[in-house]
DNA sequence: CGCAGCGCCTGAAGGC
DNA sequence: TGCCTTCAGGCGCTGC
C-alpha cells in the first residue's frame, strides 16, 4: 500500500528519466478512473512532483498528469519494442519520443489518474483539500496542534484523512501513533505530545523513504524492486508480539474501518 | 455544507 | 482437495 514514502521512492526514480519526456501516444483504460490518461498526448512532461501519496507530471502546455496508485498500482519504464500491453491488469500507457513506454499496472484499480489544468485538482477531492508536507518547514506543532485538536474523530482517522498532514497511510499511521506513546483511537490531546507526534510522524516517514519504503504485499518500486522497511516496523502488522519498548503483547482492533495496532500500555487511553 | 458510511476491486489465505 | 468466505484498505461518492 503505497504511502509518501513508497511513492517518494518511485517519484526519485521517474522524475530524471522522464524530463523532457514528450508522449507521442497515450491509453487509458475504459474505467473512468483511468481514462484521461489518454488525454497527456502530445505533451512533454517538465518535472515530476509528489504531493502526499499522489505524483504528479507537470506537462508544457500548463497541464499536471496526475497519479494516485490505490493500493496496487504500480509504474514502471519499459523499452517500448519487449512491452507487452495485452496484460490483465494494466490501466494506462503513455509512449514516450524515445522508444521508451511509461506504464501503470494496477490489479485492484483503487488508483486513479487524471490530467487537469496546472494546480487544478478539483476533480481529486483528497488532493484538492490536503494538509502540508509533513517536511514543510512551516507545519509547526502549533499548527498540527490546531489542525487536530479540534475535530473530534479518532486522532489516526484525522491523520489518514490527509487534512492535518499529508502522505501518511494505516502503516505509518500506526507506527508514527506508537513511536509517540499515543493511542490511536484518542480523540484529542495536548500540545506536548502534538509535537511529539508531529516528530514521530517526520521519523518514520524519514526511515520509510531511507529503506526504500515497506512491502508487505504488493509493493514495488519503479524498477519492481521491494522496499526494505518492512524489516523495521515496531508496530504494524505484529499484532500478538511483544512490544519493543514494554515486552507486553502489541493489540489490533479495527478502528473506523481500519485495522490497527498499538501497544495497551505504551499507547495508553487518555480522552 | 461537513462528514459518516458505503462501495469499489481482486488475489491470497483460512476454514470446513 | 476444492469451494466458499474473509480480509487487505485509500478514497470518491452519496445522503443525512
Amino acid at each position: 500500500m503505497p504511502e509518501l514514502p513508497e511513492v517518494e521512492t518511485i517519484r526519485r526514480q521517474l522524475e530524471p528519466r522522464l524530463l523532457n519526456a514528450a508522449i507521442v501516444l497515450a491509453w487509458g483504460s475504459p474505467n473512468p478512473k483511468f481514462t484521461t490518461a489518454s488525454s497527456a498526448m502530445g505533451s512533454t512532461i517538465t518535472r515530476l512532483d509528489r504531493r502526499g501519496k499522489y505524483l504528479i507530471a507537470r506537462l508544457d502546455d500548463d497541464r499536471d498528469l496526475i497519479v494516485h496508485l490505490g493500493m496496487t498500482g504500480k509504474l514502471s519504464i519499459i523499452a517500448a519494442e519487449t512491452a507487452d500491453l495485452t496484460t490483465a491488469h494494466l490501466r494506462a500507457w503513455w509512449r514516450l519520443d524515445d522508444e521508451r513506454i511509461l506504464r501503470f499496472d494496477d490489479i485492484r484499480q483503487f488508483g486513479r489518474i487524471a490530467v487537469t489544468a496546472r494546480d487544478d485538482h478539483r476533480s481529486m477531492p483528497t488532493l484538492h483539500a490536503i494538509g502540508p508536507e509533513p517536511f514543510d518547514e512551516e507545519l509547526t506543532d502549533l499548527r498540527f496542534w490546531n489542525a487536530l485538536r479540534s475535530s473530534g474523530r479518532h486522532l489516526k482517522t484525522d491523520l489518514l484523512s490527509q487534512r492535518p498532514i499529508a502522505g501518511v497511510g494505516n502503516i505509518y499511521a500506526d507506527e508514527a501513533l506508537w513511536l509517540a506513546g499515543i493511542h490511536p483511537a484518542d480523540r484529542t490531546l495536548t500540545r506536548s505530545r502534538a509535537a511529539a507526534l508531529l516528530e514521530a510522524i517526520r521519523s518514520v516517514l524519514a526511515a520509510g523513504i531511507e529503506h526504500g519504503g515497506t512491502t508487505l504485499r504488493d509493493y514495488v518500486d519503479a524498477e519492481g524492486v521491494s522496499g526494505g522497511h518492512q524489516h523495521h516496523l515496531w508496530c504494524y502488522g505484529r499484532a500478538g508480539e511483544p512490544c519493543e519498548r514494554c515486552g507486553s503483547p502489541l493489540r489490533r482492533a479495527v478502528i473506523d474501518a481500519r485495522g490497527t495496532t498499538w501497544c495497551g500500555v505504551c499507547q495508553p487511553r487518555r480522552r
